[in-house]
DNA sequence: ATGATTAATCGTAATATTGCAATATAAAGT
DNA sequence: ACTTTATATTGCAATATTACGATTAATCAT
């Protein structure tokens, strides 16, 4: 108990589940839409851009990159953050599946 | 602490956040899916559907409809759900923005 | 080497999530 | 009224998440 059961279900359920978990966070979203605004790749900004201390940060970082969304890249004493594109794109065509898949259907009940 | 900080942060990241949660489950993930693809709206019918306890099935129901993804309509003896169409546009939309926003950036590091 | 800067990790407290057995509620049929 | 059928609620145990202070590790400049 207190674990959900993965085996149940699909491995696209599961992967899908694991990317929109990554997300389905307000800092999480705020430091995506940091990454995607800013063309180059931030880090330590982001402990200013968002009022967050640096291990929340640093935390939150790390489990984008654990979902694959994002890749890090050391450059110098910094850190490089950017989207990793072949998940990003994954996550972006099982979405537009799932909007897909209602645009056809009409409202019930 | 352990206490996501709301305040920081902006109404459409809050929001985004709570209905990317909503989905964020396997199992809801297999919920939207079969009330997508049977048009007509499901309900215990999950249950045997996705290898869940009942209890299971209705929380995950009820995190969905909190969100405001889903609505549920009393159909007799049974509960009739379908997809919340204000709600689900909505998530489109962000997401949209959200795909949008990388598309036009060419990857750094 | 020393100090400064940047980021990751550890430890911990507060809270949330997941799953289910047991029980409760509610409508329909008999 | 009583039983059946369908769903919701409660209570609980196991685990996960969120946030941050303190510390560590790693790179750069002097």
């Amino acid at each position: 108990m207190g674990l959900t059961k993965t085996e149940i279900f699909t491995e696209e359920q599961n992967r899908l589940a694991v990317m929109l978990k990554a997300i389905a966070h307000p800092a999480r979203i705020a430091i995506l839409q940091e990454i995607i605004k800013s063309n180059t790749c931030i880090c330590g900004d982001l402990v200013d851009e968002l009022g967050l201390a640096q291990p929340t940060i640093s935390q939150h970082l790390k489990e984008l990159k654990n979902a694959g969304l994002i890749q890090g890249t050391i450059e110098g004493v910094s850190v490089c953050y950017c989207i990793n594109p072949p998940v990003w794109n994954e996550l972006r065509e099982q979405m537009s599946g799932f909007f897909a898949a209602y645009d056809l259907k009409a409202t019930c009940c």
